[in-house]
RNA sequence: GGGCCGCUAGCUCAAUUGGCAGAGCAGCAGACUCUUAAUCUGCGGGUUGAAGGUUCGAUUCCUUCGCGGCUCACCA
């Protein structure tokens, strides 16, 4: 049986047709709340019962009906507009006959409007004695449980409107991910950033070191891809002379899914010219405790088992030596420093620990690996992981005095990579360079190496001014503040298989 | 893609060794003029994710498939 055809929809389209027989509308087309339930609460929950009486409240709210709890001619409904809750008191003898004829015809789930003073119960409950009801829509299938909520995740994800009707706490979510996404922008633009929106289609899928998503344009007859990062366009505008610039959007890659991977997800890039990635440091010293505090208005959050104090400064680790040192504890051994510049030291200590190895990584490489496998996890409190092998990081600077090391950082919280920045490479000929480098990489079987861009290496030959750019997963971050074991908590409609037979989202124009 | 786990009424969950598929909430009928998980009385509600197999008999055992969760790999 599905939900369609149960007795408990076939008994709300019943309720449905006795209210038109009533005459009454069953889809008006407007009301005028003059306040939201959680105005409402917010400007009188404080008043006393004395209070009330003595100076007299009407309330005229609107909201989906949670409960009903009925005596008889006495009745209390109980009104949801998502954040809050008001109860409202339905007497017989205090309302018109066709308006508690509504009364006696809603479901649970119904859409209606009241007006009618304010007052206190026996029991101290801020309630609205009705004197109007309207019926505003009708709720044709039955809602989840009222006490246990909607617990099944996969109805959570797919359905996510039954989600936020009855887990507060899901709606929660989602308001700090609006404030995250706000404080961000504020901060930012408060520093002088211009925020920019770039390609999101583009014919050389450039940025990152990822699989991209394949599209067509039928116009013009082109393979397009679904872009992996902003970075190469959001540096062209540095070029341009847009000095300070910023983009929060979606990026696409063709992945795994995970608790930690959506195949679309959220992205903060910025750019910064005359900085370096000293600087990006400090600024992200500022910007997290800082959104933290918007979001949630503390910046030591609690997260799984943890409590993660987002206070700068944070720690700071060098990810050759953090590498080196996990390596000689696992294996108990010390391993010399500089044993992971040589491909084939670095070879040898990977496979001693267990770590694959493939013929066409370098040392720089088999060292980031050995990093990820022994101390991703272990990065809990706030941490910046600084200077990154050259070998992987096609578009970073490289430090003065050494060329196999770039001016890179990632920043791990809760064992997670929440942000990656660095010194960005403004030098067309090593850039140039740079990418040849990932075109062997690509030959050699990496299909997740960088693509050459021309236009993008003729963009630094005008003159790139230096700058630091820097990445930050916004998704990954609404995780950490909202406590959330998973990306798809905070992504209101995350990627599902779709069920067979389902024709959401199935495509008709072709 | 691999491994482990799950899928039973609208929702949340039971069901002993393989032996009549149940409860609470929701729904329906009734009582009740301050309840708040309201209460009380009575009544309906199932292709046990799907398809096969074993068996006198399958929610239970076996096979395949679907969807999901966790995890490993890949990645941010």
């Amino acid at each position: 049986m599905t939900v369609e055809d149960s007795d408990q929809v076939a008994q709300r389209r019943a309720n449905l047709e006795e209210l038109k027989k009533l005459g009454v509308e069953a889809y008006p087309r407007r009301f005028d709340p003059q306040a939201s339930i959680e105005e409402i609460v917010r400007a009188h929950g404080g008043k006393t019962r004395e209070e009330l009486e003595a100076s007299p409240i009407t309330g005229r709210t609107a909201g989906r009906v949670l409960a009903i709890r009925s005596f008889g001619k006495a009745n209390f409904l109980v009104l949801s507009d998502g954040r809050s809750k008001i109860q409202v008191y339905i007497r017989q003898d205090a309302l018109s006959a066709r308006d508690f004829s509504i009364y006696k015809l809603l479901d649970f789930g119904d859409w209606v409007g009241v007006e009618g003073k304010l007052f206190r119960t026996k029991t101290n409950e801020l309630t609205i004695w009705a004197s109007q009801l309207e019926f505003l829509a009708k709720c044709l299938l039955p809602l989840p449980e009222k006490w246990h909520g909607l617990q099944d995740v996969e109805i959570r994800y797919r359905q996510r409107y039954l989600d936020l009707i009855v887990n507060p706490d899901s709606r929660r979510v989602f308001e700090v991910r609006s404030r995250v996404v706000a404080a961000v922008r504020e901060f930012l633009i408060g520093r002088g950033f211009l925020e920019v929106e770039t390609p999101m289609m583009q014919a050389v899928p450039g940025g990152a070191l990822a699989r991209p998503f394949v599209t067509h344009h039928n116009a013009l007859d082109m393979k397009l891809y679904m872009r992996i990062a902003p970075e190469l366009y959001l540096k062209r505008l540095t070029v341009g002379g847009i000095e300070r610039v910023f983009e929060i959007n979606r990026n696409f890659r063709n992945e795994g899914i995970s608790t930690q991977h959506n195949p679309e997800f959220t992205m903060l890039e910025f750019y910064w010219a005359f900085a370096d990635y000293h600087d990006l440091m400090a600024l992200t010293e500022e910007l997290l405790p800082g959104v933290a505090r918007a979001a949630t208005g503390t910046d030591e959050v609690p997260y799984g088992d943890a409590t993660i104090s987002l206070k700068a400064p944070f720690r700071r680790l060098s990810l050759r030596e953090a590498a080196r040192e996990a390596a000689s504890k696992t294996l108990g051994a010390e391993i010399p420093a500089g044993a992971l510049r040589s491909r084939e030291a670095a070879a040898s200590i990977a496979s001693r620990l267990g770590v694959e190895v493939a013929p066409a990584m370098g040392a720089g490489k088999i060292t980031a690996e050995i990093f990820e496998t022994l101390c991703e996890a272990e990065l809990v409190q706030p941490t910046f992981v600084y200077d990154f092998p050259t070998e992987v990081s096609p578009l970073s600077k490289q430090k003065p005095d050494d060329p196999d090391t770039v001016e890179r950082f990632e920043l791990y919280i809760a064992g997670v990579e929440i942000a990656n920045a660095f010194s960005e490479l403004n030098d067309p000929a090593e850039q140039r360079r740079r990418f040849e480098e990932q075109l062997r990489q690509r030959a050699g079987g990496d299909d997740e190496a960088h693509a050459m861009d021309e236009d993008y290496v003729r963009a630094l030959e005008y003159g790139m001014p230096p700058a630091g750019g820097e990445g930050v997963g916004i998704d990954r971050l609404v995780m950490l503040l909202t406590d959330s074991p998973s990306i798809r908590d905070v992504i209101l409609f995350p990627l599902m298989r779709p069920k067979a037979g389902a024709t959401h989202g199935s495509p008709v124009d072709e």
